[in-house]
DNA sequence: ATGAAAGCGCTAACAC
DNA sequence: GTGTTAGCGCTTTCAT
């Protein structure tokens, strides 16, 4: 009997129909929090995503890849954001409040979790303690006896602009990972002699900010990166300017990535479970998809002394 | 009138109903060649899925991500294969014939792009000329009177062994892009003195083949490698070993990645575009939701010289 | 037990 | 022009 179906042509029950009858596409939208090149070739989000992706897995749910707002010019929501069939949305490094995708997902009705942005009622979010990490990273300078700091942070807003930034625009930062790293610094009681913004976290925007920051005349003792591979950039400036690492200057970064090309050494970093960031991000897809809303959940981040950060010079 | 609708708690329009009604989910699934965590971190993989979801987007289709067969072990097809809702199937990195993945999509009836696979009547196919590419980077290094030469392969097949493999496997490749590569080699007359898999396009794996191949007495004066990754990580394991590149040792890849941290040296490699071909699987998915076959493209390759090639020694 | 029918929300066709 | 209806393919309910 089935044979003979399927030599009538049919080609097994269409996913379309049982979709519509139960309400369920079975779909998760994942809206990177940027355009899919620099996404994707941020290993951070690719981390997150492989958890999310195998946690959903588990419960046969699919990913759908929204790409988030990418040129300023463009239109911020992607279409996709509007009319995609989803059972829940995900909001991969959430900006701040009054988030364009987000208050279309609202309009839509599609339960939302988010990313790394700022926890508001309606919205399941997940985080880490980026704020307490950076602070953490800084107090460790300061024990090495530095004074003089710079920070390299990520982008203020979707503008993205790449250079120093004067002090007066410190607090306008709309991007909360940004500003959160920023405030953990000043926590620490630290006021940055500069800060650079990057437009992503890259490891040329790194050695570009590296080459700006440490070619100057008074250059700090200690340079505060608020990703990874921005860090690395900045180590390789400094190599290339004839600086020791950390002899002439101390180099921290913040995601606790594996940089085997930094080799022999090893990044000072705050860690943080990204794998499992993904996975606790689908935990709560499954509460959204069950009726409840999960808790607020914050990942805890650790400090890892590497050889990128020492005493500080004199 | 709108408004009341609003109040009323329409939402607007539901997919699902528009999806059952024209027999369109809008969606492309996209079966990555591999686990999700291994083809994020590729960055080949990446450029591949930026250029295809950029087309898409422009034609309101979605990308719904499927993780390839991963473990050896675990069933090689992926549920959402067999279930999801989606018009048209991509498979990155096809594998070769009697791949069970395009059978169940076959079985489904779902209209199906396989890239760097086998081109078959039923199947759109778009690849590149991988194996001509290896030819002319063999030659390249033949010009420059190199005569020994080792070669890093991608995995053979599923089981993705580690390791030197014995010239009695070499015709036994079911991958088809680590084929036609080795294939290509010996399009150059050459035969390698010894061929090392690894079991994916990782920096790390490369850098083990390296120690490998290059601590042995004998070792050969060429490293032909079958990606860029896995070149850089020849590159730097012949460096901590303390042998010159080029002046030991010369080393080239395959893809034209930017390696800004092999610098100040450049990798002799093969560029193929990348983003491109998205952008023409993209097309070829537009073909087949309307209806028609595409031919099977064939994208060119460039050999693009750099700093990792040199005169052999002696 | 097996079988018929209703309805999920939409759109396209048709009637007013 | 405005309004009604049929049906996409499935699942669930209800009747046999």
């Amino acid at each position: 009997m089935l044979s003979a179906a399927a030599d009538l042509g049919y080609l097994g029950p269409n996913p379309l129909g049982r979709q519509l009858r139960s309400g369920r596409s079975g779909i998760v939208g994942v809206v990177v929090g940027d355009a899919l090149r620099r996404s994707f070739r941020d290993p951070v989000s690719i981390q997150v995503l492989d958890g999310l992706v195998g946690t959903l897995g588990e419960m046969s749910l699919g990913v759908l890849l929204i790409p988030g707002p990418s040129d300023p010019a463009e239109a911020p929501v992607d279409p996709l954001v509007l009319s995609a069939a989803m059972d829940v949305a995900v909001l991969l490094w959430g900006s701040g409040t009054q988030d364009p995708v987000l208050d279309a997902l609202r309009r839509r009705g599609v339960p939302t979790v988010v990313v790394e942005g700022v926890p508001e009622p309606d919205v399941a979010t997940v985080g880490i303690d980026d704020r307490r990490g950076m602070a953490d990273v800084v107090r460790h300078l300061q024990d090495l006896g530095h004074e003089r700091f710079a920070c390299v942070t990520l982008a203020f807003d979707r503008q993205r602009g790449e250079g120093f930034v004067e002090p007066a625009r410190w607090d306008e930062v709309v991007w909360q990972v940004t500003r959160r790293r920023l405030d953990g610094v000043r926590d620490a009681g630290v006021t940055p002699e500069s800060v650079y913004e990057t437009p992503a976290s890259l490891v040329e925007h790194g050695k570009a900010a590296g080459f700006a920051i440490l070619s100057r005349e008074d250059r700090p003792t200690a340079v505060v990166c608020q990703s990874d591979l921005l860090a690395s950039g900045v180590v390789l400036a400094a190599r290339e300017l004839g600086l020791a690492v950390p002899g002439d200057v101390s180099v921290a970064g913040f995601d606790g990535l594996d940089l085997p090309w930094l080799a022999p050494d090893v990044l000072t970093s705050v860690v943080q479970p990204l794998a499992e960031k993904g996975v606790v991000v689908g935990r709560a897809v499954a509460s959204l998809l069950a009726g409840q809303m999960p808790e607020p959940t914050v990942l805890p981040v650790a400090l890892r002394p590497g050889t990128t950060t020492g005493p500080a010079p004199r």
